[in-house]
RNA sequence: GGGAGUGUAGCUCAGGCGGUAGAGCAACGGCCUUUUAAGCCGUAGGUCCAGGGUUCGAGCCCCUGCACUCCCA
């Protein structure tokens, strides 16, 4: 007795077509879901392994079929898995049996196949399957995409990644190498002594960063807890606590618009070194971040987008008020000359402080053109309400900001610890912000008030990294699934 | 938020000046035991994003909306 179910979502023609052979599977006695299936080799290393002349060699592997070519009593079918593809023959010969169930195969079904190893008359390794070495694991239902261009639609690209992966083997390669990526980031750091942490991602006061929060509820304590927008001020207090050298890989959530370089839950890399300062940071940036290079990029010339970006290090440092000069034409002590300059730039200033307009025109006038790797130094105090003062000169700030691609891809400070000037600065960026949910972390200052030690602290956009390194030009090819509207029914 | 563009078969895409919808792949049927995006013969497949308008007639022109992409704030 062959059980017939219904399976909502709408079943096109195709599926229809479908699953009359999954009926027909089911009546040969064959389960068209599988099971448990062991022994399975990697496709790469069969043919690895593969030698001309033995003819013992055996083979089994599983995985999915993307390509089938069924000439009459011999089929041979592309089968791909974790590590590559590898050709499976069927012959009615071989099979017996099993070969009404070869002949209900479709492109996209997940199989095993296991047999004897050997080349045919075009040299392409093959599994030639004998017996009952044939198991169907999984039936697809659904009509796979156009088997050349594979999926172009970028909607449906974003919105399927389940198919996109499989259609599209450069978007699988991507994403494997962001995992290798952040691998490497995180043996570097633990190798040198930094101690991997997970702070709350739920925070009764989102802080350490200048952001609209995400808020949510929390039912039975009756109360409204944000997003964070930042670790920084919980891996602070883990320095005061005596965890000299701390880092945290994990999602930050900012309430803001979506763009080539935004999504609104992105991955953040935070490190933390106790009696460092931003010059040790940006020496770490530097060497993790041309370690990555080194080891994912095929040299150091990166095409990104139309251009061609040069990572070897050593990366030029040049000081925020130096790239003011260099690309906006004004010194950042002359206020006219730069209101000058925005007002030609066409930004808005009015009720503006001199210093956020100072900063409005490096963003529009600096930042696009950084494209090699830069460390922009020492930014105007007032900018930088988390951070040590420049020893000597009060009115910067000990922060870099890294730029590639034009893009901020990490931002670095001597962290600020003295709980005075923290309370203070907290206060001053307040003032005026009524209206958002900012709130002072009390806390945050208790704790400066045990003693932080001096620290360099660094954050390093992972997602903007890994575009860099892939020569992705959106974020959107390096987040699995991007933030979308719903589809419609 | 502003500007530009895209939306046609399951997928990838064509559709000249407005005249009743096309290809390749996939599917279905047939032939084929060494193929490589297999090949050959045949068949079927469309809410041309949605809604309105102009017109004898709209995939195409106009308006509104939706989704997506790019650029800008």
């Amino acid at each position: 007795m062959v059980e017939k179910r219904e399976i909502s979502g709408g079943a096109d023609k195709f599926e229809r077509q479908r699953r009359e052979k999954l009926c027909l599977i089911r009546e040969l006695g064959v389960d068209p879901y599988g099971g448990r299936y062991e022994g399975a080799e990697p496709a790469a290393q069969v043919k690895g392994r593969f030698k001309d002349d033995d003819e013992t060699q055996q083979a089994k592997c599983a995985g999915r079929i993307v390509l089938l070519r069924d000439i009459g009593k011999l089929i041979f079918i592309t089968l791909r898995d974790r590590s590559g593809t590898i050709q499976v023959g069927l012959s009615k010969k071989l099979l017996g049996e099993s070969w009404k169930l070869a002949k209900l195969l479709d492109l996209g079904d997940i199989i095993g196949a296991g047999g004897q190893l050997g080349k045919t008359r075009t040299g392409e390794i093959t599994i030639w399957v004998a017996g009952d070495g044939l198991t169907l694991l999984s039936k697809c239902l659904r009509q796979p995409p156009e088997k050349f261009h594979g999926l172009a639609d970028v909607d449906q690209r974003y919105r399927q990644r389940y198919v996109d992966l499989w259609a599209n083997p450069e978007v699988m390669g991507r994403f494997k190498n962001r995992s290798a990526i952040i691998g490497t980031i995180r043996e570097y750091l633990t190798s040198r002594g930094f101690f991997e942490v997970e702070t709350p991602m739920m925070q009764t006061i989102a802080g350490g960063a200048a952001a609209k929060p995400f808020v949510t509820h929390h039912n039975s304590l009756d109360m409204d807890l944000f997003l964070r927008i930042s670790p920084e001020l919980f891996l602070k207090r883990l320095l005061v606590g005596g965890m000299e050298r701390v880092f945290e890989v994990n999602r930050n959530f900012r309430n803001e618009g979506l763009s080539r370089q935004h999504n609104p839950e992105f991955t953040m890399l935070e490190v933390y070194q106790a009696y460092g300062d931003y010059n040790v940071m940006m020496d770490l940036t530097e060497e993790l971040i041309g370690l990555c290079v080194e080891k994912y990029c095929q040299g150091e010339q990166v095409a990104f987008g139309d251009v061609t970006i040069d990572l070897e290090p050593p990366w030029r440092r040049a000081t925020y008020a130096e790239l003011l000069k260099e690309y906006a034409g004004c010194d950042i002590d002359d206020i006219k000359a730069v209101r000058a300059k925005a007002k030609a730039l066409e930004l808005e200033q009015e009720d503006m402080d001199d210093v956020v307009v100072v900063n409005e025109v490096f963003e529009a006038a600096v930042e696009d053109n950084l494209v090699a790797p830069m460390f922009v130094i020492d930014y105007p105090a007032p900018l930088c309400p988390l951070t040590k003062r420049k020893k000597g000169d009060p009115r910067y700030a000990e922060r870099f900001e890294l730029y590639i691609a034009g893009m901020e891809l990490a931002n670095a400070y001597t962290e600020l610890n003295d709980p005075a000037v923290q309370e203070e600065n907290f206060q001053i960026q307040l003032r005026g912000q009524e209206d958002t949910m900012a709130k002072m972390d009390r806390d945050f200052i208790a704790a400066l008030k045990y003693g932080m030690p001096p620290a360099g602290g660094l954050g390093i956009g992972i997602d903007r990294l890994i575009m860099v390194l892939t020569g992705a030009s959106t974020i959107r090819d390096v987040v699995l699934f991007p933030l979308l509207r719903p589809a419609k029914d």
